[in-house]
RNA sequence: GCUGAGAUGCCGGAGUGGACAAUCGGAGCAGUCUGUAAAACUGCCGCCCGAAAGGGCUACCCAGGUUCGAAUCCUGGUCUCAGCA
């Protein structure tokens, strides 16, 4: 089976470094499994560190952030790449922090063939959370029994579910022989190193960089900018005092401490992945993953 | 020093005699997740017992007081801010 190596963690984890040092040792490419370096002209807040990349990377900078893009696109592209880097006799690495699209790799859901019905959606948008739980009763019964309660609430999952409708959804296995990492640390420390990394970025410009898209047409409702030291800046765009730069450095932390926390949740439940402290733990790592690589086990 | 305003839970900030362990927001913690996933959504959030209902304890700067009952009223402190000096 080919082999591919995967590693993943919350931000600001070092995936980056390690994956880049692994990509030397093995002879690898790396394919970004994240959400955001998707899109072109996101690069700062974003962490699209092109001066430490050496290697080929792939999945990045595929979209404009006026576009719309998600697993599905993301999936089909990621598999392409790693069957070529595989035909290339390298190492495939995925690296990034989006587990969703980690998850849908290793098990790609059936359901992701079934496009968004743009009709459909508009129309939704405007209905109420209560209409779209009863259109969910009333057309999809057993759907509806087996939701829980907080994605009952969450109207986008009831508009995907009318839009699913009756399709049967069931996930398929990966055909490849993975080593899924995980790099993770305790919560202070990653948030020490968090707010590090936002005051930093603003320093290298986040700025800047969100000038420019929205003169290129980008605007602050794009999905796209959605993201973490992006969206938090549309406040300062509207006023630029020093009191609004001071909120939206500070909310920017404050979100992404959050989003750290998500990506644990949601990885915690992806079974199989090993986790390492990407500083204590790396000898043991690095030790893991040869073992793997090299006599096929750890 | 005088005059005015104020001191509330980790933070901001409501409440101004009972329905207040105290609205709300933030932070924090725990979750959900199968085409928006750095999204969207949910729960917890003084302490103790309990699965829950509920119960007990300690709380709204400090000390007294009024009252059946006070975060809320009165008195005296302490501190903070604004203006005057």
């Amino acid at each position: 089976m080919d082999k591919l190596l995967i590693i993943t963690g919350p931000t600001a984890a070092g995936k980056t470094t390690i994956a880049v040092s692994f990509a030397h040792e093995f002879g690898g490419e790396l394919v970004s499994a994240d959400s955001r370096q998707v899109y072109r002209g996101m690069d700062i807040a974003t962490g699209k560190d092109r001066t430490s990349i050496d290697v080929p990377i792939h999945a990045i900078d595929i979209a404009d952030p006026q576009d719309e893009f998600s697993v599905s696109h993301w999936i089909s592209l990621a598999q392409k790449s790693i069957s070529d880097i595989h035909n290339r006799k390298k190492l495939p690495i995925v690296v990034g922090g989006t587990g969703f699209y980690i998850s849908a790799l290793l098990h790609p859901p059936q359901s992701l063939n079934i496009p968004p019905n743009l009709r459909l959606r508009t129309m939704m948008n405007d209905k109420t959370r209560e209409q779209l739980q009863n259109e969910v009763k009333q057309k999809l019964p057993d759907v509806w029994k087996f939701m829980n309660d907080s994605d009952r609430q969450n109207k986008r999952r009831l508009m995907r579910k009318l839009e699913i409708g009756k399709s049967l959804v069931y996930a398929e296995k990966s055909t490849f022989d993975t080593f899924v990492c995980g790099l993770a640390m305790p919560y202070p420390e990653l948030y020490a190193k968090i707010d590090r990394r936002v005051d930093e970025r603003v320093e290298a410009g986040v700025l800047d960089e969100i000038q420019r898209l929205l003169e290129a047409g980008v605007s602050f409702e794009n999905p796209s900018m959605a993201t973490l030291g992006y969206r938090e800046w549309k406040q300062w765009f509207e006023n630029k005092t020093e009191e609004n730069k001071r909120s939206a450095i500070q909310k920017w932390k404050w979100d992404e401490h959050a989003y750290a926390r998500r990506q644990m949740t949601y990885m915690k439940k992806i079974s199989g992945i090993r986790w390492y402290h990407p500083v204590q733990d790396i000898e043991r790592l690095k030790r893991d993953v040869d073992s793997w690589y090299t006599i096929g086990k750890v």
